[in-house]
RNA sequence: GGCCCCUUAGUCUAGUGGUAAGGACGCAUGGUUCUCAGCCAUGAAUCAGGGGUUCGACUCCCCUAGGGGCUACCA
Protein backbone atom coordinates (compact mmCIF):
# COMPACT_ATOMS: atom_id res chain seq x y z
CA UNK A 1 0.00 0.00 0.00
CA UNK A 2 1.22 3.66 -0.75
CA UNK A 3 1.44 5.14 2.21
CA UNK A 4 1.31 7.91 0.11
CA UNK A 5 0.24 11.36 0.56
CA UNK A 6 -3.37 10.25 2.21
CA UNK A 7 -1.83 12.19 5.07
CA UNK A 8 0.16 14.74 3.34
CA UNK A 9 -3.35 15.15 1.84
CA UNK A 10 -5.57 15.13 5.08
CA UNK A 11 -2.99 17.44 6.50
CA UNK A 12 -2.93 20.04 3.72
CA UNK A 13 -6.83 20.25 3.85
CA UNK A 14 -7.05 20.07 7.49
CA UNK A 15 -4.25 23.20 7.61
CA UNK A 16 -6.15 25.14 4.97
CA UNK A 17 -7.49 28.07 7.69
CA UNK A 18 -10.84 28.45 5.90
CA UNK A 19 -11.63 24.73 5.96
CA UNK A 20 -14.42 25.21 7.99
CA UNK A 21 -16.03 27.50 5.55
CA UNK A 22 -14.10 25.54 2.48
CA UNK A 23 -16.30 22.25 4.06
CA UNK A 24 -19.89 23.87 4.54
CA UNK A 25 -19.44 25.27 0.22
CA UNK A 26 -18.76 21.67 -0.51
CA UNK A 27 -20.43 21.12 -4.03
CA UNK A 28 -20.25 16.97 -5.41
CA UNK A 29 -21.92 15.50 -8.34
CA UNK A 30 -23.31 12.61 -9.66
CA UNK A 31 -23.10 12.63 -13.67
CA UNK A 32 -24.27 9.20 -15.19
CA UNK A 33 -25.14 8.73 -18.76
CA UNK A 34 -28.54 7.34 -18.63
CA UNK A 35 -28.43 4.22 -20.21
CA UNK A 36 -31.16 2.81 -18.15
CA UNK A 37 -31.34 1.34 -15.16
CA UNK A 38 -28.85 2.05 -12.02
CA UNK A 39 -26.40 -0.35 -11.24
CA UNK A 40 -24.33 -0.97 -8.16
CA UNK A 41 -20.89 0.41 -9.45
CA UNK A 42 -23.05 3.58 -10.17
CA UNK A 43 -24.71 3.30 -7.22
CA UNK A 44 -21.95 3.23 -4.59
CA UNK A 45 -20.53 6.01 -6.36
CA UNK A 46 -23.53 8.54 -6.21
CA UNK A 47 -23.78 6.79 -2.30
CA UNK A 48 -20.18 8.12 -1.81
CA UNK A 49 -21.01 11.73 -3.40
CA UNK A 50 -24.15 11.87 -1.63
CA UNK A 51 -22.49 10.99 1.99
CA UNK A 52 -20.07 13.30 1.65
CA UNK A 53 -22.23 16.15 0.58
CA UNK A 54 -24.54 15.27 3.83
CA UNK A 55 -21.90 14.44 6.22
CA UNK A 56 -20.61 18.34 5.24
CA UNK A 57 -23.96 19.64 4.52
CA UNK A 58 -22.71 20.46 1.50
CA UNK A 59 -24.72 20.50 -1.82
CA UNK A 60 -25.30 16.73 -4.19
CA UNK A 61 -26.05 17.66 -7.80
CA UNK A 62 -26.83 15.19 -10.56
CA UNK A 63 -26.00 15.82 -13.98
CA UNK A 64 -27.11 13.86 -16.71
CA UNK A 65 -23.86 12.89 -19.33
CA UNK A 66 -26.35 12.30 -21.93
CA UNK A 67 -24.24 13.44 -24.87
CA UNK A 68 -24.04 10.26 -26.42
CA UNK A 69 -27.23 9.89 -28.84
CA UNK A 70 -27.02 6.24 -29.18
CA UNK A 71 -27.10 5.23 -25.64
CA UNK A 72 -29.39 7.68 -23.76
CA UNK A 73 -33.00 8.20 -23.33
CA UNK A 74 -35.70 10.00 -21.48
CA UNK A 75 -37.37 6.62 -20.64
CA UNK A 76 -34.13 5.52 -19.54
CA UNK A 77 -33.21 8.88 -17.55
CA UNK A 78 -36.09 8.16 -15.44
CA UNK A 79 -35.46 4.48 -14.92
CA UNK A 80 -32.31 6.00 -12.85
CA UNK A 81 -33.68 8.70 -11.70
CA UNK A 82 -36.25 6.56 -9.60
CA UNK A 83 -33.59 4.25 -8.85
CA UNK A 84 -31.93 6.65 -7.57
CA UNK A 85 -34.56 8.43 -5.39
CA UNK A 86 -35.74 5.13 -4.27
CA UNK A 87 -32.36 4.28 -2.43
CA UNK A 88 -32.88 7.82 -1.14
CA UNK A 89 -30.31 9.62 -2.56
CA UNK A 90 -32.21 12.91 -2.75
CA UNK A 91 -30.46 15.82 -5.50
CA UNK A 92 -30.10 19.02 -4.30
CA UNK A 93 -30.08 20.63 -7.69
CA UNK A 94 -30.36 18.16 -11.09
CA UNK A 95 -33.44 17.08 -13.64
CA UNK A 96 -36.48 17.93 -12.05
CA UNK A 97 -34.77 19.92 -9.24
CA UNK A 98 -33.62 23.37 -10.80
CA UNK A 99 -30.60 25.36 -9.46
CA UNK A 100 -28.86 28.52 -9.90
CA UNK A 101 -25.83 26.31 -12.16
CA UNK A 102 -28.63 24.54 -14.81
CA UNK A 103 -29.43 23.39 -17.23
CA UNK A 104 -28.36 20.20 -15.92
CA UNK A 105 -28.20 17.79 -18.96
CA UNK A 106 -25.85 17.97 -21.09
CA UNK A 107 -27.85 17.64 -23.95
CA UNK A 108 -30.08 21.01 -23.12
CA UNK A 109 -26.68 22.97 -22.66
CA UNK A 110 -24.82 22.09 -26.19
CA UNK A 111 -24.50 25.84 -26.46
CA UNK A 112 -22.32 26.70 -23.62
CA UNK A 113 -19.58 24.07 -24.87
CA UNK A 114 -20.03 25.42 -28.15
CA UNK A 115 -19.26 28.93 -26.88
CA UNK A 116 -16.05 27.34 -25.15
CA UNK A 117 -14.64 25.41 -27.51
CA UNK A 118 -15.03 28.60 -29.72
CA UNK A 119 -12.85 30.29 -27.59
CA UNK A 120 -10.60 27.80 -27.16
CA UNK A 121 -10.57 28.38 -31.49
CA UNK A 122 -10.02 31.76 -31.47
CA UNK A 123 -7.04 31.39 -28.78
CA UNK A 124 -5.52 28.86 -31.00
CA UNK A 125 -5.67 26.33 -28.21
CA UNK A 126 -7.91 24.40 -30.46
CA UNK A 127 -8.16 23.32 -34.30
CA UNK A 128 -10.85 22.60 -36.78
CA UNK A 129 -9.75 18.84 -37.98
CA UNK A 130 -11.16 17.41 -41.14
CA UNK A 131 -9.97 13.68 -40.83
CA UNK A 132 -12.71 11.46 -41.52
CA UNK A 133 -13.43 8.24 -39.40
CA UNK A 134 -11.71 5.70 -42.04
CA UNK A 135 -8.82 7.94 -42.14
CA UNK A 136 -8.59 8.04 -38.25
CA UNK A 137 -9.13 4.57 -37.95
CA UNK A 138 -6.30 3.60 -40.79
CA UNK A 139 -3.43 5.82 -39.10
CA UNK A 140 -4.18 4.47 -35.57
CA UNK A 141 -3.82 0.68 -36.99
CA UNK A 142 -0.78 1.82 -38.88
CA UNK A 143 0.65 2.86 -35.89
CA UNK A 144 -0.05 0.26 -33.45
CA UNK A 145 0.99 -1.97 -36.25
CA UNK A 146 4.31 0.20 -36.02
CA UNK A 147 4.41 -0.31 -32.28
CA UNK A 148 3.91 3.43 -31.65
CA UNK A 149 1.61 4.70 -29.23
CA UNK A 150 -1.84 5.26 -31.30
CA UNK A 151 -2.51 8.59 -30.83
CA UNK A 152 -3.70 11.79 -33.27
CA UNK A 153 -0.69 12.90 -35.61
CA UNK A 154 -1.92 15.66 -35.40
CA UNK A 155 -2.14 16.26 -39.17
CA UNK A 156 -4.99 19.07 -39.37
CA UNK A 157 -3.11 21.26 -36.50
CA UNK A 158 -0.98 23.06 -38.76
CA UNK A 159 -3.50 23.70 -42.11
CA UNK A 160 -3.58 27.07 -43.67
CA UNK A 161 -6.83 28.93 -43.61
CA UNK A 162 -7.02 28.35 -47.60
CA UNK A 163 -6.61 24.68 -46.64
CA UNK A 164 -9.44 24.56 -44.11
CA UNK A 165 -12.12 26.08 -46.55
CA UNK A 166 -11.28 23.95 -49.61
CA UNK A 167 -11.80 20.74 -46.88
CA UNK A 168 -15.49 22.81 -46.02
CA UNK A 169 -16.32 23.10 -49.38
CA UNK A 170 -15.60 19.09 -50.18
CA UNK A 171 -18.18 18.89 -47.04
CA UNK A 172 -15.78 16.61 -45.09
CA UNK A 173 -16.50 16.09 -41.12
CA UNK A 174 -14.88 19.09 -39.31
CA UNK A 175 -14.71 18.43 -35.31
CA UNK A 176 -12.63 20.64 -33.12
CA UNK A 177 -9.59 18.93 -31.01
CA UNK A 178 -7.69 20.52 -28.43
CA UNK A 179 -3.81 21.08 -28.59
CA UNK A 180 -1.90 19.31 -26.08
CA UNK A 181 1.35 21.11 -25.69
CA UNK A 182 4.48 18.74 -25.48
CA UNK A 183 6.72 18.01 -22.70
CA UNK A 184 4.62 19.17 -19.91
CA UNK A 185 2.86 16.87 -17.21
CA UNK A 186 -0.18 17.21 -14.80
CA UNK A 187 -0.06 16.57 -11.05
CA UNK A 188 -2.69 16.53 -8.84
CA UNK A 189 -3.12 14.79 -5.36
CA UNK A 190 -6.36 12.88 -5.20
CA UNK A 191 -7.61 12.17 -2.06
CA UNK A 192 -7.71 8.50 -2.11
CA UNK A 193 -4.46 8.00 -4.11
CA UNK A 194 -2.34 10.66 -3.11
CA UNK A 195 -0.05 12.20 -5.79
CA UNK A 196 -0.61 11.61 -9.35
CA UNK A 197 1.17 12.51 -12.24
CA UNK A 198 0.38 12.10 -16.04
CA UNK A 199 2.70 13.54 -18.69
CA UNK A 200 0.89 15.21 -21.51
CA UNK A 201 2.09 13.37 -24.28
CA UNK A 202 -0.05 10.38 -23.11
CA UNK A 203 -2.83 11.70 -25.39
CA UNK A 204 -3.07 13.00 -29.05
CA UNK A 205 -4.58 15.97 -29.61
CA UNK A 206 -8.38 15.18 -28.58
CA UNK A 207 -11.52 16.08 -30.19
CA UNK A 208 -13.49 18.46 -27.73
CA UNK A 209 -16.62 19.10 -30.20
CA UNK A 210 -17.26 16.17 -32.36
CA UNK A 211 -18.54 16.76 -36.03
CA UNK A 212 -22.26 16.76 -35.04
CA UNK A 213 -21.87 19.36 -32.86
CA UNK A 214 -21.94 17.44 -29.37
CA UNK A 215 -19.23 17.90 -27.25
CA UNK A 216 -17.20 14.74 -25.87
CA UNK A 217 -17.04 13.29 -22.59
CA UNK A 218 -14.02 14.98 -21.18
CA UNK A 219 -14.78 18.62 -22.43
CA UNK A 220 -18.11 18.97 -21.35
CA UNK A 221 -17.38 17.18 -17.74
CA UNK A 222 -14.45 19.94 -17.10
CA UNK A 223 -16.60 22.90 -18.24
CA UNK A 224 -19.80 21.39 -16.21
CA UNK A 225 -18.02 20.54 -13.21
CA UNK A 226 -16.01 23.61 -13.32
CA UNK A 227 -19.34 25.67 -13.93
CA UNK A 228 -21.03 24.07 -11.78
CA UNK A 229 -18.67 25.02 -8.75
CA UNK A 230 -18.22 21.08 -7.96
CA UNK A 231 -15.55 21.54 -5.28
CA UNK A 232 -14.99 17.89 -4.71
CA UNK A 233 -14.83 15.31 -8.05
CA UNK A 234 -15.68 12.03 -6.48
CA UNK A 235 -16.08 9.31 -9.28
CA UNK A 236 -15.15 5.77 -10.35
CA UNK A 237 -11.43 4.68 -11.00
CA UNK A 238 -11.86 4.43 -14.74
CA UNK A 239 -11.28 8.18 -14.62
CA UNK A 240 -8.63 8.56 -13.52
CA UNK A 241 -6.58 9.17 -16.41
CA UNK A 242 -9.07 11.00 -17.78
CA UNK A 243 -8.54 13.66 -14.89
CA UNK A 244 -5.60 14.69 -17.51
CA UNK A 245 -7.05 15.84 -20.10
CA UNK A 246 -9.58 17.56 -18.20
CA UNK A 247 -7.28 19.22 -16.13
CA UNK A 248 -5.27 20.89 -19.52
CA UNK A 249 -9.18 22.31 -20.63
CA UNK A 250 -9.37 23.62 -16.08
CA UNK A 251 -5.82 25.26 -17.31
CA UNK A 252 -6.65 26.40 -20.76
CA UNK A 253 -9.93 27.84 -20.06
CA UNK A 254 -8.14 29.61 -16.39
CA UNK A 255 -10.65 27.41 -14.01
CA UNK A 256 -9.46 26.58 -11.07
CA UNK A 257 -8.95 22.37 -10.42
CA UNK A 258 -11.47 21.06 -8.15
CA UNK A 259 -10.26 18.21 -5.26
CA UNK A 260 -10.48 14.78 -6.47
CA UNK A 261 -11.43 11.45 -5.17
CA UNK A 262 -10.95 8.04 -7.36
CA UNK A 263 -13.14 5.46 -5.86
CA UNK A 264 -11.69 2.05 -6.88
CA UNK A 265 -13.97 0.01 -8.87
CA UNK A 266 -16.63 -2.85 -7.90
CA UNK A 267 -15.47 -5.82 -10.09
CA UNK A 268 -17.53 -9.35 -10.63
CA UNK A 269 -16.63 -12.90 -9.12
CA UNK A 270 -14.15 -13.12 -12.21
CA UNK A 271 -12.58 -10.30 -10.96
CA UNK A 272 -13.01 -8.30 -14.12
CA UNK A 273 -15.05 -4.81 -14.12
CA UNK A 274 -19.22 -5.62 -13.97
CA UNK A 275 -20.59 -5.27 -17.22
CA UNK A 276 -24.31 -5.29 -18.54
CA UNK A 277 -23.24 -8.23 -20.52
CA UNK A 278 -22.49 -10.70 -17.55
CA UNK A 279 -25.81 -9.29 -15.66
CA UNK A 280 -24.16 -6.55 -13.66
CA UNK A 281 -26.41 -6.48 -10.74
CA UNK A 282 -28.82 -3.54 -10.71
CA UNK A 283 -30.92 -1.51 -8.21
CA UNK A 284 -34.34 -2.10 -9.65
CA UNK A 285 -33.81 -6.10 -8.96
CA UNK A 286 -32.80 -5.63 -5.58
CA UNK A 287 -35.82 -3.57 -5.44
CA UNK A 288 -38.16 -5.62 -6.97
CA UNK A 289 -36.85 -8.64 -5.21
CA UNK A 290 -37.79 -6.15 -2.07
CA UNK A 291 -34.71 -5.71 -0.50
CA UNK A 292 -35.07 -2.98 1.81
CA UNK A 293 -33.09 -0.01 0.71
CA UNK A 294 -31.27 0.47 4.26
CA UNK A 295 -29.87 -2.52 3.67
CA UNK A 296 -28.43 -2.42 0.25
CA UNK A 297 -27.62 1.63 0.74
CA UNK A 298 -25.49 -0.25 4.13
CA UNK A 299 -23.58 -2.85 1.88
CA UNK A 300 -22.71 -0.47 -1.10
CA UNK A 301 -21.26 1.93 1.78
CA UNK A 302 -19.08 -0.43 3.10
CA UNK A 303 -17.60 -1.59 -0.50
CA UNK A 304 -14.82 -0.18 -0.69
CA UNK A 305 -14.94 2.00 2.93
CA UNK A 306 -15.35 1.31 6.25
CA UNK A 307 -15.68 3.76 9.46
CA UNK A 308 -13.03 3.91 12.53
CA UNK A 309 -15.11 1.55 14.61
CA UNK A 310 -16.55 -2.46 14.62
CA UNK A 311 -19.69 -1.76 13.63
CA UNK A 312 -21.20 -2.67 10.40
CA UNK A 313 -24.71 -2.27 10.56
CA UNK A 314 -25.60 1.33 10.21
CA UNK A 315 -28.32 3.29 9.65
CA UNK A 316 -28.48 5.50 7.12
CA UNK A 317 -28.26 8.93 9.88
CA UNK A 318 -25.22 7.02 11.18
CA UNK A 319 -23.38 6.50 7.30
CA UNK A 320 -23.41 9.99 7.19
CA UNK A 321 -22.18 10.59 10.48
CA UNK A 322 -19.07 8.47 10.01
CA UNK A 323 -18.58 9.09 6.19
CA UNK A 324 -15.41 10.21 5.18
CA UNK A 325 -13.07 9.88 1.81
CA UNK A 326 -10.36 9.52 3.61
CA UNK A 327 -11.25 5.90 4.53
CA UNK A 328 -11.73 4.72 1.43
CA UNK A 329 -9.69 2.33 0.12
CA UNK A 330 -7.70 1.93 -2.85
CA UNK A 331 -8.01 -1.65 -4.04
CA UNK A 332 -10.90 -2.96 -5.82
CA UNK A 333 -13.63 -4.95 -4.18
CA UNK A 334 -15.85 -7.96 -5.33
CA UNK A 335 -19.69 -7.37 -4.87
CA UNK A 336 -20.92 -10.44 -3.19
CA UNK A 337 -24.36 -11.25 -2.30
CA UNK A 338 -23.99 -13.36 0.34
CA UNK A 339 -22.82 -10.46 2.21
CA UNK A 340 -25.46 -8.64 1.01
CA UNK A 341 -28.23 -10.47 2.37
CA UNK A 342 -26.64 -10.59 5.67
CA UNK A 343 -26.48 -7.25 6.08
CA UNK A 344 -30.01 -6.72 4.53
CA UNK A 345 -31.19 -9.48 6.96
CA UNK A 346 -29.92 -7.52 9.61
CA UNK A 347 -31.85 -4.59 8.80
CA UNK A 348 -35.21 -6.60 8.25
CA UNK A 349 -34.47 -8.04 11.54
CA UNK A 350 -33.93 -5.23 13.95
CA UNK A 351 -36.62 -2.82 12.09
CA UNK A 352 -38.99 -5.93 12.31
CA UNK A 353 -42.84 -5.55 11.23
CA UNK A 354 -42.85 -2.06 12.83
CA UNK A 355 -40.59 -0.69 10.34
CA UNK A 356 -40.80 -2.91 6.97
CA UNK A 357 -44.38 -4.14 7.57
CA UNK A 358 -46.07 -2.00 4.96
CA UNK A 359 -43.10 -2.48 2.18
CA UNK A 360 -43.14 -6.13 2.92
CA UNK A 361 -47.46 -6.56 2.61
CA UNK A 362 -47.24 -6.70 -1.63
CA UNK A 363 -45.00 -10.09 -0.85
CA UNK A 364 -47.09 -11.45 1.13
CA UNK A 365 -49.70 -14.31 -0.50
CA UNK A 366 -53.25 -13.09 -1.22
CA UNK A 367 -54.29 -16.17 0.74
CA UNK A 368 -52.98 -14.90 4.00
CA UNK A 369 -54.10 -12.19 3.39
CA UNK A 370 -57.53 -13.00 3.04
CA UNK A 371 -57.52 -14.93 5.37
CA UNK A 372 -55.46 -13.03 8.39
CA UNK A 373 -56.51 -9.56 10.25
CA UNK A 374 -54.01 -6.82 9.95
CA UNK A 375 -52.08 -7.70 13.24
CA UNK A 376 -52.07 -11.04 12.67
CA UNK A 377 -50.09 -10.27 9.59
CA UNK A 378 -47.66 -8.14 11.26
CA UNK A 379 -47.02 -11.09 14.13
CA UNK A 380 -46.65 -13.51 11.26
CA UNK A 381 -43.88 -11.24 9.56
CA UNK A 382 -42.53 -10.55 12.54
CA UNK A 383 -41.86 -14.65 13.30
CA UNK A 384 -40.16 -15.14 9.88
CA UNK A 385 -38.73 -11.95 9.37
CA UNK A 386 -35.65 -13.36 11.64
CA UNK A 387 -33.86 -13.62 8.97
CA UNK A 388 -35.13 -12.44 5.66
CA UNK A 389 -32.83 -10.60 3.44
CA UNK A 390 -35.60 -9.70 0.89
CA UNK A 391 -39.19 -10.01 1.09
CA UNK A 392 -40.17 -11.77 -2.06
CA UNK A 393 -38.94 -14.54 0.31
CA UNK A 394 -42.35 -14.43 2.10
CA UNK A 395 -44.12 -16.27 -0.58
CA UNK A 396 -41.86 -19.65 0.78
CA UNK A 397 -41.35 -18.31 4.24
CA UNK A 398 -45.52 -17.87 5.21
CA UNK A 399 -46.36 -21.35 3.95
CA UNK A 400 -46.45 -22.74 7.25
CA UNK A 401 -49.19 -20.13 7.97
CA UNK A 402 -51.63 -21.00 5.43
CA UNK A 403 -54.93 -22.24 6.36
CA UNK A 404 -56.22 -26.07 6.02
CA UNK A 405 -54.10 -29.35 5.06
CA UNK A 406 -51.12 -27.98 3.49
CA UNK A 407 -48.85 -29.90 0.78
CA UNK A 408 -46.90 -32.59 2.52
CA UNK A 409 -43.12 -33.85 1.54
CA UNK A 410 -42.86 -37.08 1.60
CA UNK A 411 -41.01 -37.15 5.26
CA UNK A 412 -43.69 -35.29 6.34
CA UNK A 413 -46.17 -38.10 5.45
CA UNK A 414 -44.25 -40.83 6.81
CA UNK A 415 -44.67 -38.63 10.15
CA UNK A 416 -48.66 -39.48 9.90
CA UNK A 417 -48.55 -42.95 9.96
CA UNK A 418 -50.02 -44.47 13.06
CA UNK A 419 -50.41 -41.90 14.37
CA UNK A 420 -54.15 -41.05 14.09
CA UNK A 421 -54.54 -41.47 17.51
CA UNK A 422 -52.31 -38.95 18.65
CA UNK A 423 -53.57 -36.36 15.98
CA UNK A 424 -57.44 -36.64 17.89
CA UNK A 425 -55.81 -36.45 21.10
CA UNK A 426 -54.28 -32.89 20.05
CA UNK A 427 -57.67 -32.10 18.27
CA UNK A 428 -59.55 -32.53 21.85
CA UNK A 429 -56.97 -31.40 23.86
CA UNK A 430 -56.92 -27.72 21.60
CA UNK A 431 -60.56 -27.69 21.49
CA UNK A 432 -60.54 -27.74 25.35
CA UNK A 433 -58.57 -24.88 25.57
CA UNK A 434 -59.88 -21.99 27.04
CA UNK A 435 -58.24 -18.87 26.13
CA UNK A 436 -56.16 -19.32 22.47
CA UNK A 437 -52.69 -17.96 23.51
CA UNK A 438 -49.69 -19.53 23.72
CA UNK A 439 -49.50 -21.01 27.13
CA UNK A 440 -52.50 -22.77 27.11
CA UNK A 441 -51.24 -24.15 23.78
CA UNK A 442 -48.42 -25.69 25.02
CA UNK A 443 -50.23 -26.96 27.92
CA UNK A 444 -52.25 -28.62 25.18
CA UNK A 445 -49.30 -30.86 23.66
CA UNK A 446 -47.83 -31.23 27.12
CA UNK A 447 -50.83 -33.10 28.21
CA UNK A 448 -51.30 -34.63 25.23
CA UNK A 449 -47.30 -35.87 25.30
CA UNK A 450 -48.41 -37.13 28.85
CA UNK A 451 -51.57 -38.99 27.59
CA UNK A 452 -49.92 -40.67 25.11
CA UNK A 453 -46.53 -41.61 26.85
CA UNK A 454 -44.45 -39.39 23.70
CA UNK A 455 -42.23 -36.90 24.03
CA UNK A 456 -39.52 -34.74 22.34
CA UNK A 457 -39.74 -35.23 18.38
CA UNK A 458 -42.11 -38.04 18.75
CA UNK A 459 -44.56 -35.70 20.15
CA UNK A 460 -43.91 -32.43 18.26
CA UNK A 461 -42.90 -33.95 14.80
CA UNK A 462 -46.29 -35.74 13.78
CA UNK A 463 -48.27 -32.20 14.84
CA UNK A 464 -45.81 -30.04 13.18
CA UNK A 465 -45.97 -32.40 9.77
CA UNK A 466 -49.48 -32.21 9.94
CA UNK A 467 -50.09 -28.52 10.06
CA UNK A 468 -47.86 -27.33 8.06
CA UNK A 469 -46.57 -30.61 5.85
CA UNK A 470 -42.83 -30.08 6.35
CA UNK A 471 -40.09 -31.41 9.00
CA UNK A 472 -39.05 -27.51 9.90
CA UNK A 473 -39.97 -24.29 10.35
CA UNK A 474 -40.92 -21.27 12.76
CA UNK A 475 -42.05 -22.14 16.22
CA UNK A 476 -45.29 -24.34 16.71
CA UNK A 477 -46.93 -22.86 19.09
CA UNK A 478 -46.80 -20.13 17.39
CA UNK A 479 -48.22 -21.90 13.98
CA UNK A 480 -51.13 -22.82 16.04
CA UNK A 481 -52.07 -19.93 17.61
CA UNK A 482 -52.06 -18.01 14.81
CA UNK A 483 -53.57 -20.00 12.66
CA UNK A 484 -56.58 -20.04 15.08
CA UNK A 485 -58.57 -23.14 17.19
CA UNK A 486 -61.19 -24.19 14.00
CA UNK A 487 -58.41 -24.19 11.24
CA UNK A 488 -55.58 -25.88 13.52
CA UNK A 489 -58.44 -28.63 14.48
CA UNK A 490 -59.70 -29.13 11.49
CA UNK A 491 -56.51 -29.52 10.04
CA UNK A 492 -55.41 -31.89 12.95
CA UNK A 493 -58.99 -34.43 12.17
CA UNK A 494 -58.05 -34.37 8.76
CA UNK A 495 -54.95 -35.37 9.12
CA UNK A 496 -56.15 -37.99 11.71
CA UNK A 497 -58.21 -39.27 8.66
CA UNK A 498 -55.25 -39.51 5.91
CA UNK A 499 -54.00 -41.30 8.85
CA UNK A 500 -56.56 -43.67 9.49
CA UNK A 501 -55.90 -44.77 5.52
CA UNK A 502 -52.93 -45.37 5.68
C1' G B 1 3.31 -0.85 -27.33
C1' G B 2 3.04 3.77 -23.92
C1' C B 3 1.24 6.06 -19.40
C1' C B 4 -1.30 5.40 -14.79
C1' C B 5 -3.79 2.85 -10.59
C1' C B 6 -4.26 -1.51 -7.49
C1' U B 7 -2.55 -6.42 -4.60
C1' U B 8 -3.94 -8.52 3.77
C1' A B 9 -7.98 -15.60 4.39
C1' G B 10 -13.02 -17.67 -0.80
C1' U B 11 -15.28 -12.41 -0.04
C1' C B 12 -15.59 -7.21 2.50
C1' U B 13 -12.00 -5.02 5.45
C1' A B 14 -8.66 -3.02 10.14
C1' G B 15 -3.69 -2.05 10.14
C1' U B 16 0.86 3.99 8.56
C1' G B 17 8.50 -0.16 11.35
C1' G B 18 8.36 -3.89 16.86
C1' U B 19 0.81 -6.97 17.04
C1' A B 20 -0.18 -13.94 18.97
C1' A B 21 -1.86 -9.69 11.87
C1' G B 22 -7.99 -7.64 14.56
C1' G B 23 -13.29 -7.72 12.91
C1' A B 24 -17.39 -9.25 9.48
C1' C B 25 -19.74 -12.60 5.64
C1' G B 26 -19.36 -17.54 4.23
C1' C B 27 -17.69 -22.45 5.94
C1' A B 28 -17.01 -26.37 9.94
C1' U B 29 -17.93 -28.17 15.02
C1' G B 30 -20.51 -27.83 19.67
C1' G B 31 -24.49 -25.63 22.84
C1' U B 32 -29.70 -23.85 23.19
C1' U B 33 -34.58 -25.68 20.62
C1' C B 34 -39.77 -30.22 18.48
C1' U B 35 -37.28 -28.63 13.66
C1' C B 36 -35.33 -24.65 10.62
C1' A B 37 -33.81 -19.90 11.56
C1' G B 38 -31.81 -17.02 15.38
C1' C B 39 -28.52 -16.61 19.39
C1' C B 40 -23.89 -18.21 22.08
C1' A B 41 -19.13 -20.65 21.92
C1' U B 42 -15.10 -22.80 19.30
C1' G B 43 -12.31 -23.72 14.83
C1' A B 44 -9.98 -23.89 9.82
C1' A B 45 -8.30 -20.01 6.49
C1' U B 46 -4.55 -14.22 4.88
C1' C B 47 0.07 -10.13 4.32
C1' A B 48 1.02 -12.31 -4.53
C1' G B 49 6.56 -13.52 -5.44
C1' G B 50 11.63 -11.77 -5.26
C1' G B 51 15.22 -8.36 -3.92
C1' G B 52 16.74 -4.32 -0.95
C1' U B 53 16.59 -0.32 3.38
C1' U B 54 16.61 -1.26 8.73
C1' C B 55 18.57 -3.84 14.98
C1' G B 56 13.57 -5.07 13.17
C1' A B 57 9.23 -5.18 7.87
C1' C B 58 2.27 -6.47 6.18
C1' U B 59 3.88 -1.46 6.76
C1' C B 60 9.35 2.26 3.26
C1' C B 61 12.13 1.58 -1.87
C1' C B 62 12.96 -1.37 -6.43
C1' C B 63 11.81 -5.44 -9.72
C1' U B 64 8.51 -9.40 -11.38
C1' A B 65 3.72 -11.41 -11.76
C1' G B 66 -1.49 -10.72 -11.73
C1' G B 67 -5.86 -7.48 -12.16
C1' G B 68 -7.82 -2.87 -13.83
C1' G B 69 -8.05 1.92 -16.42
C1' C B 70 -6.78 5.46 -20.25
C1' U B 71 -4.37 5.77 -24.94
C1' A B 72 -12.09 6.77 -29.26
C1' C B 73 -15.79 12.04 -32.92
C1' C B 74 -18.20 6.02 -25.47
C1' A B 75 -19.00 7.89 -20.89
Amino acid sequence: MNTRSRDRVAGKTLSISGKERRMQDVRVRFAPSPTGFLHVGGARTALFNWLFARRHGGAFILRMENTDIERSSGEREDDMLEDLAWLGLDWDEGPRKDGDFGPYRQSERIEIYRQYAEQLLEEEKAYPCFCTPEELERKRKERIEEGRPPRYDGSCRNLTGKERAKRRADGRPESIRFIVTEGEKKRFSDIIRGEVEFPHHMVGDFVILRSNGLPTYNFAAAIDDALMKITHVVRGEEHLSNTLRQLMIYDALGFGWPAFAHIPLILGSDRTKLSKRKGAPNIRDFRERGYPREGIVNYLAFLGWSPPDRDEILSVEELVREFSLERVSESPSIFDVEKLNWVSAQHTRRGGAARYFEEALPYIPGELKDRYRQDELREIFDIVSENMPFFSRLMEETVFFRPGPPGMTGEAVQMLKRREGLFSAFADAFGSCGEWNTECIRGAIKEVGKRCGVKGKELYMPLRAALTGALHGPDLASIVRIRGKKDVIGTLKHAAGEAARM
